[in-house]
DNA sequence: CCGCATCCCCAAAGATACTG
DNA sequence: CAGTATCTTTGGGGATGCGG
């Protein structure tokens, strides 16, 4: 008899799907791709899941070693969850489930978080691009939506780096608005209330080689 | 407010899960993967669905446009499910999950199915190395596990081909025995009741490429 | 037979309230 | 803030049965 409701079988994919197969489990990992978060925001970034499923998710991730919980240093004394070396490997998995999903008979609608925006970003970015010498280009952006910052480096036509996290101000453009309105202008509302700062070349380069999907 | 139960966000790997997320979902498509099979096929391989759940999974995922349902011609007339070509998409998500799931701290233990056994030959099996020009070789097997026969080709050392299916005869090797068998012999009992028939050097390469995993 | 539908039971998800 | 306790609702597991 499995533990709890396992599929029983040693097919690799089966034992995959054990470990983050569950309801919730993979947008909770999703939610951690660009970095720890605490339990209360986890919880506002997923307002579907009760907050009884979320724990108990988190505490089989943890089992299942996706990921664990850290107590920061002081001051700071907060709880957060991180992935684990082996639950940052799910990005594959990421990568091949949003790449299949974006082409979906079935219209996806609806809204998306920050992070997905900024994941977004990066899923669909072409990295093989940067073989052609005309788009191998190098740039620091940040964009604030909502309350969140993130940075995002590229150098020679590929994504380097993205966190959440500011650029201390030496970001070659800034993008700034509400995570709606960013989705929006995304989709081509191009009248959507997104203010940008700074070398605009250089957002439509990246724009261009993620070819405005999310 | 969404349809059955879906993750209402727009995000492409919520979506993604909205059609292949439920429990049973993904293990049906990847029975499906080889080919066609009657809804008693899929049952029997998959032991631990109940008739009820498989076949709202089969409508559900018949809905989303994953599979669809086919009357084979006469004189079979048998209904069968298949992939829709979005389906036979999902090639690189199995992929990703496979490569994530065989690196899991906690240990894979129970049986694989004969479509597991080839399908892990095929997951794990190194592509890339066929510009190593040493292992660039051709060559046609056929694997007789249980009841099932299966066509595997190499060529360049590449996999061009896995089907349900036998070789006519011309096959460089045969391997027959129980899926139990094999499974055990590609964990390293080397004892156990396998049979080789032909050429077994092409046998090893092919093992070797794969690691010995499946 | 094969392809399900129905039924019953339990486990998991959803919603809300509450506590260390 | 970070969860637990509790209750209701829904979905899954397993057996049985029925129509084509």
């Amino acid at each position: 008899m499995p533990d709890r409701r396992g599929y029983g079988e040693a097919c690799a994919v089966a034992h995959a799907l054990d470990a983050i197969g569950d309801r919730w489990a993979l947008l909770v990992v999703r939610e951690l791709r660009l970095g720890p978060k605490r339990y209360s925001d986890l919880q506002a970034s997923l307002p579907g899941a009760g907050p009884n499923v979320l724990s108990r998710r988190l505490r089989e991730l943890e089992e299942s070693g996706v990921l664990r919980r850290r107590v920061l240093p002081p001051p700071a004394g907060a709880r957060v969850y991180e992935l684990t070396p082996w639950g940052a490997e799910l990005e594959p998995v990421f990568r091949a489930l949003a790449r299949w999903g974006i082409g979906s008979p079935v219209p996806r609608r609806g809204r998306l978080s920050a992070d997905s925006i900024m994941l977004g970003l990066r899923t669909f970015f072409d990295n093989e691009a940067a073989t052609d010498p005309a788009r191998r280009w190098t740039a620091l952006y940040e964009f604030r939506l909502d309350q969140d910052v993130y940075r995002l480096r590229v150098v020679d036509g590929r994504i380097e780096e993205l966190i959440r996290g500011d650029t201390g101000g030496a970001a070659d453009v800034v993008v700034a608005g509400s995570s709606t309105a960013v989705q929006q202008a995304l989709e081509g509302d191009i009248g959507s209330a997104v203010t940008i700062t700074g070398d605009r070349e250089a957002l439509n380069r990246l724009l261009d080689a993620a070819g405005a999907r999310v």
